[in-house]
DNA sequence: TGAATGTATCGACAATCATCAACGTATCGA
DNA sequence: TCGATACGTTGATGATTGTCGATACATTCA
């Protein structure tokens, strides 16, 4: 990972079309598609995904991440972060409680990139 | 990324049907598929996938990546290795050259893997 | 065999990342 | 207002990554 925009790279790559494999990608899409990438490239944000997409409401509470991660609850957060600044997930605050849930709409966006 | 194999984790993503949004991830899987999204978790890398799939017969020279991706030919070199170990492209030596090809089934069984 | 050319590897460096402990912030119930 | 609970942030640390120069390996041609 060399260039990084080191913030919200989320707005472009919803933006559709922009495919790995048609277009001769340049310097600036290529970083923000690696920008998602990047989200997914870690076991344990591809957990936490796995996790939200099996809860039966579509959305998982902040503290039922660490017993079933094995992590702690700052690296527990941590990840959900850099998830949400890819936009791959997002948290509503409800009293004391964060809850989760995935934009599939996003994941699809980079699924699309890497569309024959 | 906390956890590496190191060596080609090529093999078990391939194997259909290990998708992050219907199972929960076992720690394995996950560390396989988060391998894969590694190697696409770079922009250079994507620009090499793109110009591979732009490449009218397929496949590309290595020193054919050099001007177009703007890096050394040893940075090319290893990006296409990390590509290649993930089994996303495979080279092919034909005297002095090298030949590189997109595995879009490999790229296909990452697609499958954030698919809904 | 030797020179030239295309690739891969090695060694080193700066930058980034994942992780956790400690602390700060926010919400709720008493 | 006070104490408890749920999350987020900060700071530090060890590991990994991207990059390039130097060098080694492989192939072709003379």
């Amino acid at each position: 990972m060399a260039t990084k925009s080191s913030v919200t790279v989320v707005a472009e790559v919803e933006s559709c079309c922009s495919s790995v494999l048609a277009a001769p990608l340049d310097n600036a899409e290529a970083a923000q598609l690696a920008a998602g990438f990047t989200a997914l490239a870690d076991p344990v944000r591809l957990r936490v995904l796995s996790i939200l997409a099996a809860a039966p409401a579509g959305e998982v509470c902040v503290c039922d991440f660490v017993v079933p991660l094995g992590k702690s609850q700052p690296t527990v957060s941590h990840h959900l972060k850099i998830l949400s600044e890819a936009g791959l997930v997002h948290g509503d605050r409800r009293g004391k409680w964060v809850w989760y849930s995935i934009d599939r709409q996003r994941l699809a966006a980079l699924r699309a990139a890497i569309d024959a």
